[in-house]
DNA sequence: TAATTAATTTATAATGATTCTAAAGTAGTG
DNA sequence: CACTACTTTAGAATCATTATAAATTAATTA
């Protein structure tokens, strides 16, 4: 199957027609093998300058949002001056540089267990998200 | 020393003269034993139902901002939906009941230590946050 | 104390991100 | 092609936050 296929596998499962903007923004997304983490505004640059015609910002903030209701993309909360995205749906945690404000994924295993030593009554844990702040070491 | 000294310290330490409405506004964030975990929006509503005289959100925001940046609060990156400050400016961590929207404090010695397997070249880690998502669990 | 200067508060305007709307365009069906 | 449904888009609306500038209050000086 090829990529576009699955892109388009991707677009009709979460209910959307693989018209040709929604297929640019997803070969942006998912055509390539490292995470990506992008605020709406990086991904409206990148599409602004690729070749492709141009792709208006509220397709491009309703194709996400989509995205992320059906699961293919999750918000994250680095902090509250931006909002990000991240191609990386599975559980796992983040280094976030500050010199560089660059998000960089750390493996759920890349974090020894945490053992949480406080339980309340009544709740459970749904998930337990690590954000290990980093600077340049000079 | 009263409360109301305390205030008047961390005012003029924060480079601002003590007024009535800042005052109000640190009694609201100080004179509690507990954490507060708070929005522009709460902390607003609060002071707008206080006896007190209406104090515009003009001088909330920049007393707050100015709190943030003496080190006498600190915001935290719970969701993407809102902007939350909290006045438990050590180290700790959080839960975050989904179900309520509720914002718990856990002591850093409430979390097991935290081991980072990954190491980045050039980079040292700065700090390390934990929030823990939990939920009602009926 | 009165006059002068400096800081503060406030209403309101500006900004910027996000969402909404409604008209024009495109695709699918027969 | 005709018909219908979905999509894209520009621009408007909304909402949180920040900026502005006039009026108020506080501090300092004479
Ligand atoms: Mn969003
Ligand atoms: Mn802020
Ligand atoms: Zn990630
Ligand atoms: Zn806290």
């Amino acid at each position: 199957m090829s990529n576009k296929d699955i892109f388009i596998e991707k677009l009709k499962a979460s209910g959307l027609r693989p018209t040709k903007q929604r297929i640019a923004i997803c070969k942006l997304l998912f055509q390539r093998k490292d995470t990506f983490h992008f605020t709406i505004n990086n991904l409206n640059n990148i599409l602004k300058n690729s070749s492709v015609e141009k792709i208006s910002l509220a397709t491009i903030y309703n194709t996400i949002h989509v995205f992320k209701k059906k699961g293919y993309l999750k918000e994250i909360s680095i902090n509250s001056y931006k909002s990000y995205f991240d191609t990386n749906v599975t559980h796992h945690h983040h280094f976030f540089n500050e010199s560089t404000n660059e998000i960089i994924d750390l493996k759920d295993s890349d974090v020894g267990k945490i053992k949480i030593k406080k339980v309340i009554p009544g709740k459970k844990i749904k998930t337990i998200e690590v954000l290990v702040k980093i600077e340049n070491s000079n």
